[in-house]
RNA sequence: CGGGGCGUAGCGCAGUUUGGUAGCGCGCACGGUUCGGGACCGUGAAGUCGGAGGUUCAAAUCCUCUCGCCCCGACCA
């Protein structure tokens, strides 16, 4: 391609109101355009960058046998309703009506409609195992679009779905996209990795997400780098540090004025991971105190496993029913329901007394309170895993792809059933599997960048090479720029020219914003000697090389 | 949905406090000089100041309403 055939509007200035880098570089390097929040344009260079990626992502399904069809993105509510979709999801659900008035939206994902194809087809164990995936844009009415590309409100998914007889059919299905997963993020360029994460409203038991590292992301991971265990933190486990053991015996303490954890740690000299932090929540049955160590996060939704929906309570409330206030509650003698982190069991604590500006020191689990037990802490760095003890990492990711094992829980509903071998009729068993393309681009830009732009990973780019004729004035410049351009291409490499009248400077700086990776530069002193410069985008790294050398030498640095 | 910020030329911004009829840089067009890291000189085009209503002799500026965008949080199948 000739740059100056080429819409490529790039941008010497960032754009206000864009906060991550890959949107910043994006824009800048004229990747893509936003037409309104969460709705974006790719532009030919993005696009293109898109279509490496759906290339990968169509070698690597076909290659475990998926097969590619496509769906409406328009669907009748009936089979969301069957689902109980239509319902349990919200305002994230774009609706409409047709001219008839029938109730339709716009496909947020497409369990159901899978499901709905397979429910038609499929009715013998004979038929099964399948695969079906597709490229296909998803719509999702965002609370809050943000960071460009990574979170919008039109999307394109890589999404698959397996059906099978057994179980046992689907954890293989399941394995076999692992694999694929992993193939594919590493062919382009990534790092990230597979964590456990929690299904949901998709449903379903087991559920592994792949997450990039960035500090754009919108998640956090924990890792153990000892034992290889890693999850998202929404449900990662841990083993807060322990406590040195204390010799106290229960008694009260004056603590005048000292409310929160922090001020007591503060006035008593001692670091919050002894003190019980006692929070008062509003459950649909009604108040229960919630109990984690001083140094330890309660996880909202943790606790809402446990509980159901809740809400934290208002001060007037915490006075109204535990008679102190929200300062000095405490788990001793509390009658209503206590659920406590299992990181309390042992050890001595101080927590409030239920008495104003007093609170109670020498708490033990068991002797002095007898709640119920399980895990509501957020993990975090440093904290132990719970397999092998050594010290979590808490690492910002972004989420990639995911899969999930769905059983029975879409087909069981729309009646996607089958006969086996004993003529018994039975639900087909399934799993899906999704990837955003676009966040693979934005996490490859988040992870590969520098100061002067993009450093695509060769598997992604744009282009393979960006041929930088500088003087475009000179007539043997010119001749050896298309010679190179052709033979190149012949070689089966794609090739960006900046063909345009532009200075050096301008030329350099463009293609270090776009980033393609390598860059072969046409200046009219090394011509004269005969000579090109091959330079890498990624080091900036240049080697001058022969004109009749130069087809030879890219194509092994490719 | 809660909190905060911002809408002035394609982009980045000043002007708003204290009303007086719109400006700078980049980009763009044309001419000339330049030509290995976003050149220089000159000329020029380009803005219903997000929108509606109001106050006033006069509104980008003050008031009311409204729309949009960004950030933090909630949410996120």
């Amino acid at each position: 391609m000739r740059f100056s055939a080429m819409f490529i509007p790039t941008l010497r200035e960032t754009p206000s109101e864009t906060e991550a880098i890959s949107h910043k570089l994006m824009l800048r390097a004229g990747f893509v355009r936003q037409l309104a929040s969460g709705l974006y344009i790719f532009l030919p260079l993005g696009w293109r960058v898109m279509n490496k990626i759906n290339a990968i992502l169509r070698e690597e399904m076909d290659a475990i046998g998926a097969q590619e069809i496509s769906m409406p993105v328009l669907h009748p509510a009936e089979i969301w309703q069957q689902t109980g979709r239509w319902d349990a999801i919200g305002d994230e659900m774009f609706r409409l009506k047709d001219r008839t008035g029938r109730d339709m939206c716009l496909g947020m994902t497409h369990e159901e409609i899978m499901t709905w194809l397979a429910s038609r087809e499929i009715r013998s164990y004979r038929d099964l195992p399948q695969v079906w995936y597709q490229i296909q844009t998803k719509l999702r009415d965002e609370a809050r679009p943000k960071s460009g590309v990574l979170r919008t409100r039109e999307f394109i998914m890589k999404d698959s779905y397996s059906f099978d007889v057994s179980e046992e059919g689907l954890r293989k299905n399941y394995q076999l996209h692992a694999e694929a997963y992993h193939t594919i993020f590493t062919r382009c360029g990534l790092k990230f990795s597979m964590v456990e994460s929690d299904p949901g409203m998709m449903g379903g038991a087991i559920s592994h997400e792949f997450m990039a590292p960035s500090p754009a992301g919108e998640d956090e991971i924990a890792l153990c780098d000892k034992c290889g265990y890693s999850a998202n933190v929404e449900l990662a486990v841990s083993i807060p540090v322990k406590n040195e053991p204390k010799e106290w015996s229960l008694e009260e303490v004056h603590t005048p004025d000292k409310r929160t954890v922090q001020e007591v740690s503060n006035f008593l000299k001692l670091p919050s991971s002894y003190f019980i932090k006692s929070i008062l929540v509003i459950a649909d049955e009604g108040p229960v105190i919630a109990l984690v160590r001083g140094d330890q996060e309660l996880h909202e939704k943790k606790l809402a496993k446990v509980i159901g929906n809740h809400r934290p309570a208002q001060k007037r409330e915490v006075k109204e029913i535990l008679g102190v206030e929200a300062g000095f509650i405490g788990p001793v003698g509390q009658t209503i329901r206590i659920i406590a982190d299992t990181s309390l069991k042992k050890g001595e604590y101080v927590s409030g007394a239920n008495k104003p500006h007093y609170h109670l020191r020498g708490i033990k689990a068991e002797k002095d309170f007898s709640p119920e037990w399980h895990d509501i802490h957020t993990a975090k760095a440093g904290d132990l895993c719970a397999k092998c003890e050594s010290a979590l990492r808490v690492e910002r990711v972004i989420e990639i792809g995911n899969i999930f094992q769905l059983g029975i829980k879409y087909s069981n509903p729309l009646r996607a059933f089958f006969l086996d071998e004993n003529g018994q009729e039975k639900p087909i068993v399934m799993g899906s599997y999704g990837i955003g393309p676009a966040r693979i681009a934005a996490a490859a830009i988040e992870q590969n960048n520098d100061k002067d732009g993009i450093i695509w990973p060769k598997s992604i780019a744009p282009f393979d090479v960006e041929l930088l004729p500088l003087n475009m004035n000179d007539p043997k410049t010119v001749d050896v720029a298309e010679k190179l351009y052709a033979d190149l291409t012949a070689m089966g490499l794609e090739i960006l020219m900046d063909d345009r009248d532009e200075r050096a400077g301008v030329k350099f700086k463009d293609a270090d914003l776009i980033g393609i990776p390598l860059q072969i530069i046409l200046g009219e002193k090394n011509l004269k000697e005969g000579l090109v410069e091959i330079k890498e985008r990624k080091t900036k790294e240049a080697v001058k090389v022969k004109v009749e050398e130069v087809v030879e030498r890219t194509t092994s640095l490719r």
